[in-house]
DNA sequence: CGCCAGGTTGTTG
DNA sequence: CAACAACATGGC
């Protein structure tokens, strides 16, 4: 399948968003969306750092997020050592600002045990085996779902695989492109089919859609100014 | 005050 | 397999 409106949402969307320099990097109380994260490869670290954010914004908004990311930063626990070792309820209280604490604490152990046991601390070593196969290893630990599993492999490793969201299905449902509840992999394989199988595309694309969701296509739409009104059937 | 936010898991009919 | 509850804080 493949639609020719998903091609032509990208290019209006960056036309008026410009580049967004997806996943941000939080550094001494800021979130850093650096263009050369275009250009270059995330280390070992900052991988790590997107995949513990990818759990923390689990149905939660970035800025509570940050809170949290921040907090670990500030006290140097934002690293794998750190929070392997950090015990579950004193985790739990650090990344309070997130939501879910007790439950995402949790997560992030068990991410750390996976990543600790499968690859003796480097998950890196995911990068070698298809993106698929790096999916199902990754779909098979605790607290990891499809869009956290595919964040991970986009932002973090680098591997291309299209990020799909709830911002994703209202966006495209609205557009007329999907229902409003399409089932997660098919709408992932409808836009993988509908553009170039590009890394910096797949990444950029899904920071245009969350830019988009939150400016104009919001559960109550403010459409004036939509940079995508013209092919939208939502709109009066 | 109520609604919403870059989901996932476990339970139930 | 679909629908639903549970998980929780902070901004507007």
């Amino acid at each position: 399948m493949k639609n020719p409106k998903i091609p032509e949402i990208y290019s209006s969307l960056h036309d008026h968003f410009g580049y967004q320099n997806w996943w941000p990097i939080v550094e001494s109380g800021r979130s850093l969306y650096l263009p050369e994260f275009r250009s270059r490869e995330r280390s070992f670290e900052e991988a790590f750092e997107i995949a513990i954010g990818a759990l923390l914004t689990q149905n939660t908004a970035w800025t509570n997020v940050e809170k949290a990311l921040f907090a670990l930063r500030r006290e140097n626990l934002l690293n794998f050592h750190s929070l392997s070792c950090l015990n579950r309820d004193d985790l739990a209280a650090k990344i309070r600002p997130a939501g879910y604490f007790n439950q995402k604490a949790r997560k992030i152990h068990a991410l750390c045990r996976f990543i600790e046991s499968e690859f003796n601390g480097d998950f890196f070593s995911l990068k070698s085996l298809s993106v698929l196969e790096a999916r199902e290893k990754l779909l098979n630990v605790w607290g990891i779902g499809k869009e956290t599993a595919d964040s991970i492999l986009l932002y973090g490793l680098g591997m291309p695989i299209f990020v799909v969201d709830a911002y994703t299905r209202r966006i495209f449902s609205r557009l007329g492109i999907c229902d409003e509840k399409a089932d997660y992999d098919e709408m992932r394989l409808l836009i993988e089919d509908s553009i170039d199988r590009d890394l910096v595309l797949y990444q950029e694309y899904h920071a245009q859609i969350v830019k988009q969701a939150v400016t104009f296509c919001s559960k109550k739409p403010k459409c004036s100014g939509c940079p995508i009104a013209f092919l939208c059937l939502f709109e009066k």
